[in-house]
DNA sequence: GTAGGGTTAG
């Protein structure tokens, strides 16, 4: 296939190989198998002799078989078939077997992710009088906080209580996280401070690391920050973890100067050693922000310290290229990271496919995606739906279509995120029949349409003359926080206008105080650009001056609206100064801006004069490079 | 001798 010997070429030249055989330093024990995972199980009895065998003899032979045991327990049950029966037969032995093998199998069940399963054994255990202990809750309640239910988890916790379990600080970062996972920050923080208030455990560092997630995911750096000078004051040291956690939440937030002050701290005040997951995070604020150099010197810190780049690590990097254009780059990091013994996955492809899509490059996507199955790799949804994405943004409804039958055949559900690319394809190319046919259809199979989705019916419908449509869509839409969006206002109030119903659009407009909504840059710019396209130039000038006044600046945007506005209704006297203005507050001048001022300036309605000005005003070209691939 | 926290993608 073409596009595996593109894969090889690429390699070769690529200067991420500079750092070649630092990175993927893996430990020969990775690839040891364990043994065990090589039996295939019989019967759950000769299971349940294996595992309980230990208890009935006290040899010191048997003390080894019992220690080899705890990892028996974990790695036999690797199903939850052989759980079920493995617990049936337990349940029914005489005596019981102790509470330390049920909590086993307990914990196997759960790491399986058969949460409601580990639920149901322990209601039986209560059923069939096994003792349960602090261990057994524990489990429980975070099978609980896992499926979203911390509510149960503090069921549980009163069960404890009365059977006389004392719950300990596992099980308060247990429920704690619970609610941090609920995003219910505020109880969590009460929880937190009922528990030091009233002694019930000390926190530890995990459990301020807890709370510290907590307030990270609320977007409370600040708190987060002073938690951890807390946790120091009280004697309790934070480790990578807790450090690892703000420093993600800073660069999630874009304060990656911020992020790098904290790791500084942390290496050099603490003493304590990043690892991928930091070093991960780093990058990918960095890359965020396009701040190539220090992502390669990030790159090169890794490698000093012997630090192997992970899956994430690499696929942050090939999302990053693949979003810059720079997709023959992602590929030649996949073939490295493929060459240094990690393997890519879906998440890695995805973000492959997605940067041929970007670049409108459909068969290449295509090839990857037929690629996956080679790779051992299935689509999921986020796949289809990149894919889908490709095609619907490149007007092939034609492929478009087909894939998402095909999809939906393969068992995958369309999410939310599916049918609005899909709904916008099909307005795209004109279908609105189709469209508004999947619309309804969305809702039969338990989509709810969000703000985009509404965004994208409400565009679709006004850039097709269907603005009547869309209007009585938006007021069926009813007294929701969809019609309270100035979004979706500032997409009406476009549509409206651009089908020459400037009336309407006017209407909108002013009746936006009235619902208490504050219009922005980009409602200021399409009704300035509505008036102008109706040569309204007077209207549009008391909306660019009075903007201001309202507190919203104009923008580049509203600039260029304006410029053009003014030059299509031959009004050359204000461009210069226009100009000034522009270069005074440094924006510059778009395209068509350009080419509509040269034109001018060809029939002489404008001064060559001019040209230096606008010189001034023509953006640099080029974006920088990503200079680790440089 | 079993239990609790952190990183990537539309």
């Amino acid at each position: 296939m073409a596009i595996q010997k593109n894969l090889a070429c690429f390699i070769v030249s690529h200067p991420l190989n500079k750092f070649k055989g630092s990175f993927g330093t893996h430990s020969p024990r990775l690839f040891i198998r364990n043994p065990s995972s090589f039996l295939r199980l019989g019967t759950s009895i000769c299971l349940l002799q294996r595992i309980l065998a230990p208890f009935h003899s006290r040899s010191s032979s048997d003390r080894r078989t019992l220690f080899n045991n705890r990892r028996s327990m974990l790695d036999l049950i690797t199903n939850l078939d052989d759980a079920l029966k493995l617990f049936d037969e337990m349940t029914h032995r005489q005596p019981l077997p102790s509470v330390l093998k049920f909590n086993q199998l307990l914990q196997a069940v759960t790491k399986m992710k058969h949460y409601s399963s580990s639920i149901a054994f322990f209601k039986q255990m209560n059923v069939v009088g096994v003792p349960v202990d602090v261990y057994t809750i524990n489990i429980v309640i975070k099978c609980c906080c896992q499926m979203y239910r911390t509510n149960e988890g503090f069921v549980i916790l009163g069960f404890a209580f009365k059977r006389l379990v004392v719950p300990n600080v596992c099980t308060f970062s247990t429920l704690l996280h619970g609610l941090v996972l609920e995003d219910r920050v505020l109880k969590a923080e009460i929880l937190f401070k009922k528990l030091i208030k009233e002694e019930l455990c000390e926190p530890n560092a995990i459990m301020y690391s807890t709370m510290i997630k907590g307030l990270c995911n609320f977007g409370n750096n600040n708190t987060a920050i002073s938690l951890l000078k807390l946790m120091d004051r009280k004697g309790c040291e934070p480790n990578v973890v807790t450090y690892s956690t703000i420093i993600d939440s800073l660069c999630k937030d874009k304060m990656v100067d911020d992020a790098l002050k904290l790791f500084k701290e942390m290496v050099f005040h603490k003493g304590i050693l990043p690892n991928v997951v930091t070093y991960t995070s780093l990058i990918h604020g960095l890359c965020n922000l396009c701040r190539w150099d220090e992502v390669s010197k990030m790159l090169k810190e890794m490698e000093d310290e012997r630090i192997a780049l992970n899956v994430r690590t690499y696929s942050t990097l090939v999302d990053a290229l693949c979003k810059e254009g720079k997709v023959e780059d992602a590929e030649s990091v996949i073939n490295l990271m493929i060459e240094r013994g990690t393997n890519p996955n879906i998440v890695t492809f995805n973000s492959l496919i997605d940067g041929y899509c970007l670049r409108g490059e459909m068969s290449k996507a295509r090839k990857v995606f037929d690629f996956l199955g080679f790779r051992g790799l299935a689509a999921d949804v986020m796949t289809y739906s990149t894919l889908l994405n490709g095609y619907c943004k490149n007007s092939n409804i034609e492929e478009a279509m087909p894939l998402f039958h095909e999809m939906i055949k393969n068992g995958m559900k369309p999410d939310v995120i599916t049918y609005s690319i899909m709904l916008e394809g099909l307005f795209r190319v004109g279908r609105c029949k189709a469209a508004l046919e999947l619309f309804y259809e969305m809702r039969a199979h338990n989509q709810v349409p969000n703000e985009c989705t509404y965004t994208i019916v409400l565009d679709g419908l006004c850039n097709n003359n269907q603005v009547d449509e869309a209007l009585s869509l938006f007021h069926l839409m009813g007294d929701n926080k969809l019609n309270s969006d100035i979004f979706v206002y500032t997409v009406l109030i476009d549509g409206a206008s651009k089908s020459g119903k400037l009336d309407i659009a006017r209407i909108l407009f002013n009746g936006l105080t009235v619902k208490g909504l504050q219009p922005d840059v980009r409602t200021y710019n399409v009704m300035i650009s509505g008036f102008l396209r109706e040569g309204l130039v007077g209207e549009a000038r008391v909306l660019f001056s009075e903007m201001e006044e309202r507190g919203c600046s104009p923008n580049s945007v509203t600039y260029n609206f304006f410029l053009q506005g003014i030059l299509k209704n031959q009004q050359h006297d204000k461009v210069e100064m226009l100009l000034q203005e522009m270069d005074g507050k440094g924006f510059s001048l778009d395209a068509s801006s350009v080419s509509l001022l040269l034109d001018h300036i060809k029939d002489r309605s404008l001064d060559a004069s001019l040209l230096k000005l606008i010189g001034k005003l023509v953006p640099k070209d080029g974006v920088d490079a990503p200079s680790f691939m440089v």
